[in-house]
DNA sequence: TTTGCTTTACTAAGATAGTTAGTTTTGCTA
DNA sequence: TAGCAAAACTAACTATCTTAGTAAAGCAAA
């Protein structure tokens, strides 16, 4: 079987990927990938853990300071940031006003919407996190080398941009085969 | 505050992340990392939705076709390929017997264990879906040259096992914090 | 200015993707 | 051969997330 060959079993054609004839080599790396962010989402849970949050409210907690600038992050804001459904972020943003971590206001410029902010409490946990998140970051990204690191930041940014593509892709495949 | 400030607010320690004091840079790759891979998640859903399967049904039945060899995988040993519990492992298999897509035996020389085979349908669903696979997967490494790709699949290798330590790591640094 | 469409957030209900605990059967070893 | 270990399974439960529908507020056109 030949690269382009419409029938072949390969699930990719790159030829960097493909030693010998077989993807074994693409395959190998997409489960590393996969397992490498199962990691991440593990050691994110632990973070979570150790301000008493799940994984998910721990992701929260941190997106709500990142975006909240002077007046706060609406709801749809965050969900959208996080590709989260709104009332997914309506829930688990009012267990953590129950916590005391997020204060929510409504917005005097818009009444229907509402701004997150972080407390003082909030704040307050994030900083005691932050020697242990060190420590689990720097292990994490250990094994790489200073040009590696460029690199990293690079590509991880192409291809988040590609794979969002691919989604989309993946979508108008499936429906074209859907309706043939 | 410098670099090795145990009070530093900083998440990373890395100097290649920390442009300009923050580590906004580290930030911004963290997520980008794992918003590809939720789309490769995605994209995963969208390969089992085609063979009328959910993600994970996909993944498993990929997983085994790579796992079972001569006589077949067993259940533990696929749900530890997987980072999955054994009982999940048995229901979801149980799902796929039932849809005609995977054979489960009792394996003679060990009457506890089971060996799951791939059936002929389970290998022709797959052969369907290669097309749409090379295209998916060569476009979401489209953005990728060549010595950026033989870089990945080293770095994605070393990024595993590392990040599967780091999360040992967090275990650890949360289990000393619980008890002091 | 009021009619109707859109947007924002919220509630309720339910699906999905897993887990832990406990049981049964088989295999292994002192 | 007694007893412990290992494999698979069942049942019950949990976390994470969605869709559908509702209510209130804003906006735009007649």
């Amino acid at each position: 079987m030949t690269k382009g060959d419409l029938h072949s079993e390969l699930t990719v054609s790159r030829p960097e990927l493909l030693k010998e004839g077989t993807d074994a080599t693409f395959r190998s790396m997409l489960h590393d990938l996969l397992a490498f962010s199962a990691s991440l989402e593990a050691v994110r849970g632990r973070f979570g853990a150790f301000l008493g949050l799940s994984g998910i409210q721990y992701t929260l907690v941190v997106s709500i300071r990142q975006l909240q600038g002077k007046g706060g992050v609406g709801v749809k804001d965050l969900a959208e940031h996080l590709g989260l459904s709104a009332p997914f972020v309506t829930t688990e943003t009012k267990k953590l006003v129950r916590l005391g971590i997020v204060a929510k206001a409504t917005n005097p410029d818009d009444l229907r919407r509402v701004n997150l902010t972080l407390t003082d409490q909030g704040r307050k946990l994030l900083l005691m996190l932050a020697p242990m998140q060190r420590e689990i970051n720097d292990a994490i990204f250990e094994p790489l080398a200073a040009e590696d690191m460029d690199r990293l930041v690079r590509m991880a940014s192409d291809l988040r941009r590609s794979a969002e593509r691919a989604v989309v892709l993946a979508d108008y495949l499936l429906d074209s085969d859907r309706s043939s």
